[in-house]
DNA sequence: TCAATACGCATACAGTGCGTATGTTATTTT
DNA sequence: AAAATAACATACGCACTGTATGCGTATTGA
């Protein structure tokens, strides 16, 4: 074995253990997951699980952190690749309701994450999502393409609307037959916050 | 005491306990409220509770079908209030996103209650709300006041909308000055759904 | 280079809470 | 009036979290 340093042990305990809890809060939900079996899934112990993140919610904490901040990239992408500024903040939308589809975004993301931790808009990630959204909402309205509303109540609104679509969808008998129909339902709704009539 | 029927009886102590339950769950959430403590508050024991709802899970949702139908009757009492269709539609947004300003709500419906329970649109008794409003739309969409969308899609997404805006309200420091300009938007994203442009 | 120390993690232990099995009493049923 | 059943209490086992302690190894200083 070669002599690594021992920040780089430490990152990859770290690691391990969350990509053990991901699966293991995603395949059964929070509460029921062990954390004596995920930390042995991982090839560790609880000694370790306590050490880096002090408790069961440092570490639901952490596994958050870490989807979070994929989801706020796959928004960012998603946007870039619309023409308009409009078309790109719908697209944002859109991918947030995408993603949601998967089970471990929808277990973790949208029903253990709130519960344990509290409302996800005071979470870290959270805000920064929800503040490049809230830029775009603005910088649509100071070029005249959307009312002059309060910027941060429009998205925080759309991103709930988005949610509960991402929800229906997940639980839908066929999930991508309701997909279109909530995307178009989606489109209309912020229709709504256009100057011009939609 | 006076013999009473022993149905009577039965009721009086499933109401005893999901009194307590709801104080419990509401004060410090479902995973953290002790049945021991909470039915010893009532006056009795866990096996009351164990006959009566099977396990914890089914205390709960006890509890949420209780609090879903008062819910569902203030909604229609706040839609009956209003002078045309579609005013009355927006008063029972307006009234659900006021309800959710109530700790009790928030922590049980809109945290716990999908956390636990799972979906909370799978819910015999939100499925009833939901449909209300999905009526209501079909019935706009009939008249003309409402373009050709998805009624039930659109019914949930106005559903998410405002529950994400009754989280953002109890989060924030000044609770009714965030309602006012949640309730604005709300408003003007409802519009998208108008035939006549907002 | 070698001792001292701090760090990372494992092990052992105590507390708490859920669910079930069993017991007890009062009300039906026959 | 005796048997049966329902409503609830009591007692027990099991699992899980969190903490305290122990051990090995890497890092630091002289």
């Amino acid at each position: 074995m070669v002599a690594r340093r021992r920040a780089e042990m430490v990152e990859e305990t770290r690691a391990k253990l969350i990509r053990a809890a991901r699966t293991a809060f995603a395949a059964k939900g929070y509460a029921a997951a062990s954390m004596d079996d995920l930390t042995a899934e991982a090839g560790l112990t609880r000694g370790a699980l306590y050490h880096n993140f002090g408790d069961k919610k440092g570490l639901l904490q952490a596994v958050i952190d870490q989807i979070d901040a994929e989801m706020l990239a796959r928004m960012r992408a998603a946007r870039g690749q619309a023409d308009t500024a409009w078309d790109g903040f719908l697209n944002e939308g859109v991918a947030y309701i995408e993603m949601s589809l998967e089970p471990e975004i929808q277990r973790i993301m949208l029903l253990d994450g709130p519960a344990v931790l509290g409302d996800p808009s005071q979470w870290p990630n959270q805000t920064a999502c929800l503040r490049t959204t809230t830029q775009a909402i603005q910088r649509l309205i100071d070029d005249g393409t959307v009312k002059p509303v309060d910027a941060e109540a429009a998205a925080r609104l759309i991103n709930g609307a988005a949610l509960n679509a991402a929800l229906w969808i997940a639980a839908a008998d066929d999930p991508h037959a309701v997909l279109t129909k909530a995307v178009e339902a989606f489109r209309q709704l912020a229709a709504g916050l256009l100057r011009t009539a939609g």
